[in-house]
DNA sequence: ATTAAATTATACCGTTCGGTATATTTTTGT
DNA sequence: ACAAAAATATACCGAACGGTATAATTTAAT
């Protein structure tokens, strides 16, 4: 890795959180330039401008949270065990502190859909990718006979999952409260289970 | 109504579309004397700062949606009806332009939640309200014999159809699908009828 | 060790930010 | 109609905004 590779590496690091916390237009070059220690020379010789750093920073929370997801779905056997890895991650709440402001796709809809399309095509792929791969369990999980009920809506289930998920984070966020989160967690198993 | 009455709704009116849109941190002064046709020196004598405007806003939008539902709560005998009345209005689409932007409660409480906490707090009160509106009427219809499964979790319920409400617009408003929503809100529909 | 290239720091650009003192205009009560 | 009060416009403030030209420094290949 190059000394530019490893500088701009640290810069996401650095100000990945910032982003997910004020969002981009809350976020300023100099939380930019405070957060690394570096100059605006230096951001700018690595970076073209303010929003290659929030699309680079958004990635960055996304592929973190991907992949503390997909060590615990890796863990399960069964498709419902793979389906049930995201209430079970939430529940628990240690993943929200993975991404320090709450979930990276959430924050960058709410804020981008009116008012920045490059972000927002980031935040509606990422989503599109998540839901499919959700239909993807549900559709192995009916082939290998664990779902046996009886007309199942796929996409409809996958959206369904992914509106809880995403409402409970920002519910819990709001009031503060846990048991929020894992109460409506609790609706996400039930779902699952549901499929039986 | 005073002449300064009559601005400041004429302030909030013209520019709670705009707060809901891009946000607090998107919406600058210039925005406010732009939508408005009136100069600054207006706009500080009617309201303290541009928090103040910002929070007339958001009051503003979510009593123009309150207004909307409640119409349609009136017109429904049963509370299972009422209850309905969520799914069926944002199935509509119609609601989700009454407050052009999407949700104040989400916009603000993303937005907010790390770094606003007056408007948090104002959100927060919202989403409350909006829980026990929910809980009651679960609640009434229990009592009137409308709802009769056996161990109904009250707060639980609530905040699922409010987590899925939310999701949804979330989604619906990122992917630009409009059948994401009532795909999600048929969810809903399910949660309140399982109630039974 | 030397040197060319790449990286970072400095100093600055014009613009916009939220906010305010004051002058002008418009309401409002008499 | 008039005067006092209230509301609005004008002109400005210092600070922060995103961004850049250039100089100083550091890296990396020979």
């Amino acid at each position: 890795m190059s000394k530019a590779e490893r500088t701009k590496q640290f810069i996401i690091e650095q100000t990945a959180a910032i982003f997910n916390m004020k969002g981009y237009s809350g976020t300023s070059m100099s939380d930019i330039t405070d957060a690394t220690g570096l100059t605006k020379g230096s951001i700018y010789g690595n970076f073209e401008n303010k929003d290659e750093v929030a699309v680079a920073a958004f990635k960055f929370n996304v592929k973190k949270l991907q992949d503390a997801f997909s060590q615990e779905i890796d863990k399960q056997t069964t498709f419902k065990g793979k389906l049930l890895a995201y209430p079970k991650l939430y529940s628990e709440y240690a993943n929200l502190k993975v991404t320090k402001g709450g979930c990276p796709i959430l924050n960058t809809a709410t804020e981008s859909d009116d008012t920045h399309p490059v972000l927002k095509k980031y935040a509606e792929r990422t989503l599109t990718y998540w839901k499919e791969k959700i239909m993807f369990f549900i559709n192995k999980g009916i082939e290998a006979g664990e779902f046996k009920a009886k007309s199942i809506d796929v996409e409809r289930t996958a959206l369904t999952i992914i509106a809880l998920i995403e409402g409970a984070i920002m519910i819990s966020k709001l009031t503060g409260n846990l048991k929020d989160l894992s109460n409506i967690m609790s609706s996400v198993n039930k779902i699952v289970d549901d499929l039986e």
